[in-house]
Formats: C-alpha cells, sequence, structure tokens
RNA sequence: GCUGGUGUAGCUCAAUUGGUAGAGCAACUGACUUGUAAUCAGUAGGUUGAGGGUUCAAGUCCUUUCACCAGCUCCA
C-alpha cells in the first residue's frame, strides 16, 4: 500500500496509508472528537465523514454542533427534498440546495407555483424515500464531461455553476436511486436516516441573490433523526413565536409602529421607562470607565457629507432636505459631528486618548421589505462613542471596550460570540492602513483570549470592525455591538494632536456601540426575558391589590413609602375581585404583587405575591421595602 | 426594492357559489365589596386599509396604492 502525506490544521504533515478515511485521521488528531466532525480538503474537494483518501491532501477540521455532522444531515436532506421535487414535477429545474444554520433549503425553478399543500405532499415523498434506504453513491467527472451531463439533463442552473469552477477541476455528482445532483459534498452514506422532515416555508430567492437574475421558488425544511428532536424544535418555534417583541411589545403596551411612519417606532411611558433605566446604567458606566457625553445635530449641511464619504458610500441610505435654499442630510451615522467637534480647539498628546459617547440618533433609509419591528428601523439611538487615541494606545483602548462590552452583557445574562470582519470591496484607503487597523483588531482579541469568526469583505467601508452576537436565553443571536477602528475620518477631517516632538500628528479613531441601539436592543430585551424583565427593569415593579375599597388608603399609604425608595409602584384599586386582578397583573408580567386586605391592614404586613413563584406569605411593610430596593441595587 | 401572502370594531377572529357585516375579549354604564389567574347585566363601537372599476348588487371579482407578514438583499 502506498503512503500519503496529509497536512494537518496547524500545518504539521503526517504519513498516513492510502485509503484511510477523514473519519480515522479525526480520530487520530482530535481529541474532542464527540463535538467535531471531519471533513477534508483534496485539492479543493470538500470530503464526507467515511470518503477515502488516496492521495496528499490538506485536512480542516469542520466544527458541526453535533455528533451526527449536522450539516452533512441537512445537506443530504436538501437532496432528498430535491429528489421528491422531481418525482412529482419532472421539469422543475434545481438551483442550490444547501444546509443553512436552522436546517437547510432548495432553490427551484418550476412553472408550478408550490403551495402548502404541496409541502406535505413533499414531506410524504421524502419520508418514502427515507424509507427505501438508498444508498448515496459518489461519482467525479473531468469539467468537459460534467457540463455534457449536466447539459443533457438540461439542468441549466448547474451548467452555470460548472461553468465558473476551473478548467481543470474534477467535478463531483452524488446519486441515490435514480437521482443525481451535481455536488461537492460531503453526504450521508444513505438516505435512511432522514427520519424526521418538516417542510417549513416557501419564499422566493434570486439565482446566486442577485435581483438582476431569475427569482426562483426557495423552500425550507428542517429535518432530524429523530421525531422526538423535530417536536423538540417545532416547540422552540411555538416558544419563539410567544416571546415575539411585536407581539409583546403591544401586550405589555411598550411601543407601537403606525403606518404613517413604517420604521419610525413610537414610545409608549412604559416602554420609556425600560428605555431610560438602560440608558441610566449605561451612562453610569460610562462615566466611571472615563468618557465624557457629547450630543451633536440631526441634521447637518450636505458638504460635511461630501467630507466623511458617506455621500459616496451611502447617499442611497440617507434622507435629505433643504434649509433655505441649502441642502442639507439627516445624520446616518454620528461620527462626523464628533469629527467637528474634535476640530473646535487643538490637543496635546497628553490630552488622549479622548473618550466621547453619544446616543445618538440616526434616519436611515431601509429597504421597506427590510422592516421589522424594532430590531430593523429606519431611525434609531446608537448607544455610539468615539474615541481618539494615540497609535500606541489602541490595543488598550480596544481591550477596554471589550471589557465593557462584556460587563454590560453579563448585566443582562447574555452571552456572545464575536466575529471579525475585514476590507469590503467599496472601501476607503490603502491596503496597508487596513492591514495595520485589522491586525490590531486581532491582536486585541488575542490577548483577551476570545474566539472569533472571520467574515472576508464584511467591514465598514472605512475600517475593519469587530462584530459582537448575542445569545438570547433561547439560543437565537442578534448582532448589537460593533468595533470599528477607523484610519479614514480623521484623514479626511485633517485631525491632529500636536506630539512630544512639537510636530502634528494624525491620531487614530476608534468608533464603536455596546448595545447596537437602543431599539434593536429593548426588542432584544423584550424576547431574551419574554417580557418578563428583571425587577430593575420591570415597567412596574410592584403592583398593590386591595381586595376591597376598604383597603385602598392603606394601599396607597404603601405605595406612598415604596415610591419614596424609587420604587415604580402601581395600585389597582377598582371595584374588580381580587383574583381578576391577580390575573391582570400577571398577565402584565409584573414581578411583584402585593396583596392587601383586612390581615395586613390590621397587622401592617402585606401578602406578597411573586410573577413566577406565587403567593410566598406576609412580610413586615419595611421588609419588603428593604428586599425589593436591595434586588433592584443588585440588578437581579 | 424584489417574490409570495395578508389587511373586517381597540385586540383575536367569523361572514356558503357576489345577496341585510357578526362573536369573544377590551371600553363605557349600573349592580356586586370580594382572599391569590376571568362576578353579573346592559350600552356603544365598522364607508370591511385607501382610491378607481365591473355588476341590479362587492368584505368577496378586477385595478392602482399604502401598510403589515414570510423570505431574498441589506444591516445597529
Amino acid at each position: 500500500m502506498s503512503k500519503i502525506n496529509i497536512t494537518l490544521p496547524d500545518g504539521s504533515v503526517r504519513q498516513y496509508d492510502s485509503g484511510v478515511k477523514v473519519i480515522d485521521i479525526a480520530k487520530d488528531i482530535s481529541e474532542g472528537l464527540s463535538r467535531v466532525v471531519l471533513g477534508a480538503n483534496v485539492n479543493g474537494e470538500l470530503l464526507g465523514l467515511n470518503d477515502e483518501i488516496n492521495e496528499d491532501a490538506k485536512i480542516q477540521l469542520l466544527k458541526f454542533e453535533d455528533e451526527g455532522g449536522r450539516e452533512v444531515f441537512r445537506h443530504t436532506s436538501a437532496h432528498i427534498l430535491a429528489q421528491a421535487v422531481k418525482r412529482h414535477f419532472p421539469d422543475a429545474k434545481l438551483a442550490i440546495g444547501p444546509a443553512i444554520k436552522d436546517g437547510f433549503y432548495y432553490d427551484i425553478d418550476v412553472e408550478h407555483r408550490f403551495t402548502p399543500e404541496d409541502l406535505e405532499i413533499l414531506e410524504k415523498e421524502m419520508a418514502k424515500i427515507a424509507k427505501e434506504d438508498l444508498e448515496i453513491k459518489k461519482f467525479v467527472l473531468p469539467r468537459d464531461e460534467a457540463l455534457e451531463f449536466v447539459k443533457k439533463h438540461d439542468e441549466n442552473y448547474k451548467v452555470e455553476l460548472i461553468e465558473d469552477l476551473p478548467e481543470d477541476s474534477i467535478i463531483s455528482f452524488y446519486q441515490q436511486g435514480d437521482f443525481i445532483d451535481l455536488c461537492r459534498g460531503p453526504h450521508l452514506p444513505s438516505t435512511k436516516k432522514v427520519k424526521a422532515v418538516k417542510l417549513t416555508s416557501i419564499a422566493g430567492a434570486y439565482w446566486r441573490g442577485d435581483e438582476k437574475r431569475p427569482m426562483l421558488q426557495r423552500i425550507y425544511g428542517i429535518s432530524f433523526e429523530k421525531q422526538k428532536d423535530l417536536d423538540a424544535y417545532l416547540e422552540f418555534l411555538e416558544e419563539a413565536k410567544k416571546r415575539d417583541h411585536r407581539k409583546l411589545g403591544k401586550e405589555l403596551d411598550l411601543f407601537s409602529m403606525h403606518g404613517e411612519g413604517p420604521g419610525f417606532p413610537f414610545f409608549h411611558p412604559k416602554g420609556m421607562v425600560l428605555w431610560n433605566t438602560i440608558q441610566d446604567f449605561w451612562k453610569k458606566e460610562h462615566i466611571k470607565r472615563g468618557y465624557g457625553e457629547v450630543k451633536t445635530p440631526l441634521i447637518l449641511n450636505e458638504q460635511l457629507w461630501h467630507q466623511s464619504g458617506h455621500w459616496d458610500h451611502y447617499k442611497e441610505n440617507m434622507y435629505f432636505t433643504t434649509i433655505d435654499e441649502g441642502q442639507y442630510a439627516i445624520k446616518p451615522m454620528n461620527c462626523p459631528g464628533a469629527m467637528l467637534i474634535y476640530k473646535s480647539q487643538m490637543y496635546s498628546y497628553r490630552d488622549l486618548p479622548l473618550r466621547w459617547a453619544e446616543l445618538g440618533q440616526v434616519h436611515r433609509h431601509e429597504l421597506a421589505g427590510a422592516l421589522h419591528g424594532l430590531m430593523r428601523v429606519r431611525t434609531f439611538t446608537q448607544d455610539d462613542a468615539h474615541l481618539f487615541m494615540l497609535p500606541e494606545q489602541v490595543k488598550e483602548e480596544l481591550i477596554k471596550v471589550i471589557d465593557l462590552a462584556d460587563y454590560m452583557y453579563q448585566i443582562f445574562g447574555f452571552k456572545y460570540h464575536v466575529e471579525l470582519s475585514t476590507r469590503p470591496e467599496n472601501s476607503m484607503g490603502t491596503e496597508e492602513q487596513w492591514e495595520r487597523a485589522t491586525n490590531n483588531l486581532r491582536e486585541a482579541l488575542e490577548e483577551k483570549g476570545i474566539d472569533y469568526f472571520i467574515n472576508e469583505g464584511d467591514g465598514a467601508f472605512y475600517g475593519p470592525k469587530i462584530d459582537f452576537h448575542l445569545e438570547d436565553s433561547i439560543g437565537r443571536t442578534w448582532q448589537c455591538a460593533t468595533i470599528q477602528l477607523d484610519f479614514q475620518m480623521p484623514e479626511r477631517f485633517d485631525l491632529t494632536y500636536i506630539g512630544q516632538d512639537n510636530e502634528k500628528h494624525r491620531p487614530v479613531m476608534i468608533h464603536r456601540t455596546i448595545l447596537g441601539s437602543m431599539e434593536r436592543f429593548i426588542g432584544v430585551l423584550i424576547e431574551h426575558y419574554a417580557g418578563k424583565f428583571p425587577v430593575w427593569l420591570s415597567p412596574v415593579q410592584v403592583d398593590i391589590l386591595p381586595i376591597s375599597d376598604k383597603f385602598n388608603e392603606y394601599a396607597y399609604d404603601i405605595q406612598r413609602k415604596l415610591g419614596e425608595k424609587g420604587i415604580r409602584v402601581e395600585v389597582d384599586a377598582r371595584a374588580e375581585k381580587i383574583g381578576f386582578k391577580i390575573r391582570e397583573a400577571q398577565l402584565a408580567k409584573t414581578p411583584y404583587m402585593l396583596i392587601i386586605g383586612e390581615k395586613e391592614a390590621e397587622g401592617g404586613s402585606v401578602s406578597v405575591r411573586v410573577r413566577d413563584e406565587g403567593d410566598i406569605g406576609q412580610m413586615e411593610i419595611q421588609d419588603f421595602v428593604d428586599k425589593i430596593v436591595r434586588e433592584v441595587e443588585e440588578k437581579k
């Protein structure tokens, strides 16, 4: 048997006998195999779990979330879907069908308009294909033969896919029964395991995401090996639906949206309690960390936006207005305003770093179809800050920002992961500037020992960035914080400080948010807590419920005592039964209810009912006041 | 912006093939004075998102437009 060389992820080379299986190499080199499935890269070609390697290869570890290799599983599911579609609609042309974060989809071009009934039929067909236990076999063809093959089957989308590959590439196909699909793999060995499938929705999607290309029909689905897992997932969807901030926002009277201002949210008194409580906390943390607060105008002369580069790179998203025949723009970002403040005086190197925080309201013309409750709006308040510093202070300042984000997220009980985005196509500045900025970010992350993903080409037009993606209480992620290094804006505005050498130098600027936007963050919090805000955030912290109006006066007494301590408290003095008042307070998700009747009025006590625990019995008034004040301070 | 869908009372939803717009909750009025998730009775509430058209007749069909929902694209 001949020997082959395998290059491992760390760059080292190991020798194996030819014909070794991918999974065996995985076992050999990876200890944490229970969570890792291995894919191999052989001359640009991905290999599946059990594929044999017969020539020198590079090995790449692909992390999947569970042992079975969820991605491989879902990808195979997509093929089974395509096969089912072909059985019912032989004219259908297949585009692409990948696994995605939550399942899989297949893009299909067919005359017939898919309906929800079709999905049921296709689900049944997929179950049948699984039961048939078709072996999934891989074969390869040289590029020209592969082209001929797909042309023969009239799969014009596949033709285009192959035409985009290099001339000398070897094209792989996978076959299950009479169904053959162009695919780089990897796949399961047979269709048998894909037992529990739910096709979740139909949507339009452009061929290759290009709005000038044909619109295809996309069928989304999710699949599991066991029905139990599918049921659990469907339950998760139900739970997510219950937490929808648009629904809860209405039920809890926090905010509303109106046709008169699409994408422009209206905050109600209770929503503003949330807003202000978060902002108070935010401001306190910033003062502690050496920030000053600034405020810049919403409307500024158009000229400024030419200078900042927003005109060239962002004008499609901007709103404009005219004042006294002068052209003005509504700010889509806060940075140019901060630039003007910086330029209002001279700075010594001793003055740096400068940290200016701004809760800045911006307006951006987002596409109508992109709007979504508070998560995606056309005006929002960024918890922005601009930091100006010496080049040698960059890493330290980045680390301080990361620490601040980490602290604030922990208060709200979020886990998070970090993504680093590099230079996009439509960007300003030199290659060297970008490389330096990107390295600064990378080094700061590495110094903090934070793992991160890289998004190639996903940076802002003026600099690379790191984004924080929060994970909420049911495991969904939301992009909130962004830290962007900006070498462009200081150039454009000719920002300077006087150095030790008595010469002018260029400061470095960091542009960052922690919460992202107040609107989105509140939306995320609503879903994260399912409307059951911790006491310190709750719009109403205590609801006092007198059993009859004989006890109203006593209730108002208690309200005063709590109010003096800054507790948000209401009295429900309506002539209703106590059961009814409790029900309403429960539905409003108020953390504490105080039930007040004869017993309590006589003894100067309160009966406490906790939102999630129910009746916890009587308590002296002062004890309750101390308890809740302590809780608010500890931000439980 | 694109594809598909939806739009009926404050909210959640009904209304056969085109044939008199309804219910529950909420609101209001009155009675009840209540012990841990819904007291009873009554009253009021609508040019069916908006404009135009077809028809003897439109919530229902056609058309324009607005908004929302699911995706695509984009993003804090």
